[in-house]
DNA sequence: TGCAAGTCAATTGTCGACATTCCACAATCG
DNA sequence: CGATTGTGGAATGTCGACAATTGACTTGCA
């Protein structure tokens, strides 16, 4: 696995081609490196070796070993102390989990959002804002996906944010997200590269929305629920054409 | 803050007197800086410099940049590209509600793994193991109370590996071992350099694991709740102390 | 006097070289 | 013949220097 010699990263593209606020290069080969072991492009255990790695991106190995650190972070490898740094495996499985977790949980935040009355006002005031920034970027170009998947990750954090269960809820919330979602975000560019599946999980949004404000606690469980195990079988649907992989049925419940 | 030159660093100490695996020298940085923020010598937002951090610690300021990287994972500094590190001050609430979550997280795992029936063979074969590794570490010098710690900590993963509640569950369980541990772990070192304290918990765990034997759900829950609080209230009251600040007193609830 | 652009010091980002440690292999010994 | 110890290569760890960017200050202009 290092057969691309990659797009050059955007640092070496003239300033004026360069796309919004341009990540530092450690981010951007942290996520390239992300990307291609979500899309199974390297194998379990594979390791990853510093100088390999600056010599495909162009750099040297301090940014290398910055990228590293956060791949261990997201879970996606794993550092030993002067033993160098190893891919780990994710399976379709565990990605699939993740997206079932984040289901259960946002299921039970929107709950508890729609429960909480006026209380949710700022919520739903902040949901309306987001989700018209992401109807903004429904039309914006195939790589410049995760921008409006930037906008979606920030309508769904505003339910989290105002659920109100508490202190201790928030911050199980807060964690989660550093991890499952560095797995799951990094997986769903993919899928909204689709212009009808950012069309429908605008939809979603929208109609989660309205659910919140008529404090229709079912709905707006069952919809976001809905949302993210649609997004889940799209991803995995993708990753599994891709990877020429399969899950275990039972973890693709629809309930 | 920096008034500390501190004491040397373990790798400038001949092989002899080492202590067990030298960790790493970021490892270290970023261990004696987390303890500093957790103990209120910094203030919030204030700004951690590599060359400051380099030259207090007598290194590099590649090493301290890992370092900050770290601190950033346990959420005690945040990084901002190009302007640098500022620390996250960690009120005694939040390290409370630490307490607090992992409390109510673990007294499920108890009660669950409890609940298991023979399948919870291995945890208890586990924990008997840990609990006498801790045991043999009662007595350890005040400095090395991290050992007894570590040890302590083990005893408590066993049961949150083997509660079974699905891979969602354990999943969570990791994904907030991640951080919030990252918060309480540096804090307990310091309720441990008591020896009462060490015993006290010693004593839980034995119960704990009896209750665990036996099958008691509700014991079983009862005891890890009692046992995590009862640390919660002893670190707060050491850092209460330390740092001239008061808590809550709704988040020092008991049951 | 208020605002804008330009300049400068300070700090982080990056690089290449050197030091250290680990692993694999091989030679030696029991 | 198996186990242990020594050696060499390769990769990570660390360092100091240079480059790039930021934010604050100063300067110029309306």
């Amino acid at each position: 696995m290092l057969q691309d010699a990659h797009a050059p990263l955007d640092q070496d593209l003239p300033a004026g081609r360069r796309r919004t606020r341009t990540p530092t290069i450690p981010e951007q080969i942290a996520n390239r490196v992300a990307a291609a072991i979500v899309n199974g492009q390297y194998r379990d255990g594979e390791r990853l070796r510093e100088q390999e790695l600056a010599a495909a991106y162009g750099v040297s190995r301090g940014p290398v070993r910055e990228a590293l650190r956060a791949l261990e972070r997201y879970g996606l490898a794993i550092l030993l102390p002067r033993r160098g740094a190893y891919v780990v495996g994710i399976s379709l499985g565990v990605i699939a989990e993740a997206f079932n977790a984040r289901a259960a949980l946002a299921g039970i935040a929107a709950r508890q959002l729609a429960r909480r009355g006026d209380a949710a006002a700022p919520a739903v005031a902040e949901m309306q804002a987001a989700i018209a920034h992401a109807a903004a970027l429904v039309d914006v170009a195939l790589d410049e996906s995760h921008l409006f998947q930037a906008a979606i990750r920030e309508t769904a954090r505003c339910v989290y944010r105002h659920c109100g269960a508490g202190h201790i809820e928030r911050a199980l919330t807060d964690q989660v997200d550093r991890s499952i979602w560095g797995l799951m975000w990094r997986a769903q560019p993919l899928d909204f590269q689709r212009r009808d599946r950012r069309l429908e999980s605008l939809d979603f949004w929208r109609r989660i929305l309205a659910a919140l404000e008529a404090r229709d606690e079912s709905q707006a469980e069952r919809l976001i629920r809905a949302e993210i195990l649609t997004t889940r079988d799209s991803v995995i649907a993708t990753l599994a054409t891709v990877r020429g992989e399969t899950v275990d049925p039972a973890l693709m419940f629809r309930d």
